[in-house]
DNA sequence: CAAAAGCCTTGACGCAGATCAAATACGAGG
DNA sequence: CCTCGTATTTGATCTGCGTCAAGGCTTTTG
């Protein structure tokens, strides 16, 4: 678990292990001595919030640790979870100072934090900036479509399974571990609750489903939350996506 | 209905009716004066593929007029629309030469076009553009948030009232015919069947909440596709919206 | 004007997933 | 070990929307 201690260490940049994926990747050193004398970081508990939507916010930063998750609710309480927070993915819209979504830490979190007007003001002066979070914008868009997708017209089997992969693809990502067709090993980051508000299901059917996903061996599970996919692109199939090719790179 | 002549009277950029809301927005008048020697104009006929998903694509560019739709297909045929392109939006990806989505044109349409590697490169060196881009990349990814809860949360009725506030605050915001409460009149830019793919549901589910809506006093119809909306609130009421505040600016 | 083709509406019926309800599992605190 | 609170599973029932089917309206074509 992280303290101030860890943190501090981690103050430099280059040793930071969102380095070569946040909103500063392209950064050359020279710039990235200038991001280091404004940021500082923050750290939220598991389950605090971070910001609610219509909040002022006035900061904007790149989670580094943990997981958070972006929703929005109707007045009525349904809520609709619209991005999951990784580490890297940057928090904050330059040129808003309102919050649109709540966002919540869903692990302990520590992120990397700017405040807005000097961010603002740097992201002016440095394309390398701005080019990377264009970059990194379209790329949530293309996930936000891809969701809407899923949102819109797959089943609740399918849903759960197209979940499942993209965990799994993410947690593949991460490790490196891409060696083709072996099992895959992983962690759920979410509770039913928090997957129900993901897939616009309620926490009934995701248990279910994923007790029928259980039951047909396209999973097995440890407890509550640790999965083994025995056969990936079994998986692929369920959540009716291309096995194969399909996938944007 | 265009023709040769009256692409070629829109040469002019400074003349152009999407010069302040496109990408082109904040090029200052010797930036345009460059963009302008590598664009050229497309028409596509209402009914007509722009480009279909995984073709290669070497140009990008900005709706000038008409309307098209961005969607996705399942190899079973289900189909969900992710977005519709309307005068000013971008079509195309830079860094990108594979189309990620289905493009139509749902009426005629005039796209402003450039092939790819100019634009790159004249993005690299001109900040303006890339400023502009992600501006509007930032507002079409809320755009796409805002429709997953509509997708993933909302019943079928307040989904069409939700399509309904949504075309009915663009066509005002349009002709700037934003005087308070009067009533509202538009022209659905949509069939049943392509309502049906933007919001998950089908054709049939479509037709019969739209004669609720009618049969309930919240909008009037002559015809199938013009539409009157005697009480705006009354609308956003349906839509499950807060009916003022809420809304991002 | 007749025929054909789109587009839209309406009705009957069935099912996937929501809702309501209860039981079980599990970790934390005393 | 017991109790409490939270997360999860499972069952019974209900319902909103999908599916299938028939027919109407409008525009296009010959």
């Amino acid at each position: 678990m992280l303290n101030e201690k860890s943190i501090s260490v981690n103050a430099d940049c280059e040793e930071c292990p969102i380095r070569h994926r946040a909103v500063c990747a392209r950064c050359e050193s020279d710039e990235l001595e200038r991001l280091e004398q404004i940021k500082y970081y923050r750290k939220f508990e598991a389950g605090q919030p971070i910001v609610w939507a219509g909040d002022r916010m006035d900061f904007v930063g790149s989670m580094v640790t943990g997981i958070a998750t972006l929703s929005q609710a109707m007045e009525d309480g349904r809520t609709q979870m619209v991005g999951l927070l990784l580490p890297s993915d940057f928090v904050g819209r330059p040129g808003r100072n309102i919050a649109a979504y709540d966002v919540v830490a869903t692990t302990d979190v520590v992120m990397c934090c700017f405040r807005r007007a000097p961010f603002e003001d740097m992201m002016t002066r440095t394309p390398h900036i701005a080019q990377r979070l264009l970059e990194m914008t379209l790329d949530e868009l293309d996930a936000a479509r891809e969701w809407m997708l899923v949102l819109g017209r797959k089943t609740a089997r399918e849903k759960i399974a197209s979940l499942l992969s993209i965990i799994a693809r993410r947690d593949a990502t991460l490790k490196m571990q891409s060696n083709g067709s072996g099992p895959i090993v992983f962690d759920l980051p979410l509770t039913r609750e928090a997957m129900a508000d993901y897939l616009g299901l309620t926490l009934e059917t995701v248990s279910r489903q994923i007790s029928a996903l259980k039951r047909d061996g396209v999973i097995h599970l440890e407890g509550k939350r640790h999965v083994t996919v025995p056969d990936m692109s079994r998986l692929m199939d369920e959540a009716g996506d291309d096995a194969d090719g399909g996938m944007l790179v």
